[in-house]
DNA sequence: ACCAGATTGAGAATGAGTCGCATTTGCAAT
DNA sequence: ATTGCAAATGCGACTCATTCTCAATCTGGT
């Protein structure tokens, strides 16, 4: 499904998606992250990205979204996710084949769980690098820690 | 320098290289890594990368290739690039100006330590993450963990 | 209902990265 | 040294994800 920045390659995903019910909570949270104005297009795309916490592409996005709101263009995809990922709230890493996948993955810091076999993302928290640690000759502010490994679900599929 | 994977942008660097020496025990080491034969590109772009742990892009990382061996193509920079970063020599992250940099950081597991100003890369060792840590529903057979900052020099300077 | 500013769609433009293929090179056997 | 073959290379064409442009269309507050 995925490949982490420089490691293992993985098969393709299924397609059973809805693995979570879609909060209206967390749409309008999202919405409101996005900026003042709301429009269909952006609340099908936040929909879209809520109503999985698989990694999917633009394009997946797109057609996903256009099944809400119509009118939809990738150009507002992108821009979509431009600013949930620089809100910290969309998680990006490079599928198997080579495309980049996105993913919500909510609000506040946080590490990620991504299943290389269906490319579904979890957050996890707390943070588990706690007070940065002493690194010889270097001052770290921020950091990120990816998983990669297998959901519960797709190892017990994988057999 | 660098954008990390949804994290802040940063300035440009400045230009002074070789913060180390060349060794040529490593340069014949990630030589061998790249397979039996050994060509005056491949040669010119490892000793390149061993001379600075700056992330540098591709055109910079050819232009000073092609210093050593002029005839050496964007091409085979990529190609050394992609097989230097599948052995898990070569760090990749992505500069503020979008672009995407690389940097030679050595053999083994390790994180990664990211200078936001100058863009060096060193390797952080050993791992931080012992025994994968329990994720619930989740179980992990890899990770990737960078830290972002400024180094011992960035931090003098940043004055 | 009206306005100023934000947002959007469509398609053109961009540009990093890849590919194909003829040519060159490295290396080991002769 | 010479030779042969597989591996590696350069060049330029090409792909395709992402960005940009800009006129037209919305949004939210008045």
């Amino acid at each position: 499904m995925l490949r982490a920045d420089g490691v293992t390659p993985v098969e393709a995903a299924p397609a059973d998606e809805r693995d979570h019910d879609v909060r209206d909570r967390d749409v309008e949270e999202a919405l409101a992250a996005l900026g003042p104005s709301v429009t269909a297009p952006r609340r099908a795309i936040v929909e879209v990205m809520l109503a999985s916490n698989r990694l999917r592409t633009p394009e997946d996005l797109l057609r996903e979204a256009r099944a809400i709101a119509p009118a939809t263009s990738l150009a507002t995809v992108y821009r979509t996710l431009e600013r949930l990922h620089m809100a910290g709230r969309v998680k990006r890493a490079t599928l198997s084949s080579g495309a980049v996948g996105y993913a919500y993955c909510g609000t506040g810091h946080h590490e990620h769980a991504i299943c290389l076999r269906c490319g579904s993302v979890r957050p996890v928290s707390p943070c588990l690098i706690s007070g940065s640690p002493a690194i010889e000759g270097f001052s770290a502010t921020s950091h990120v820690l990816d998983f990669y490994g297998l959901c519960d679900r797709c190892a017990a599929e994988e057999r």
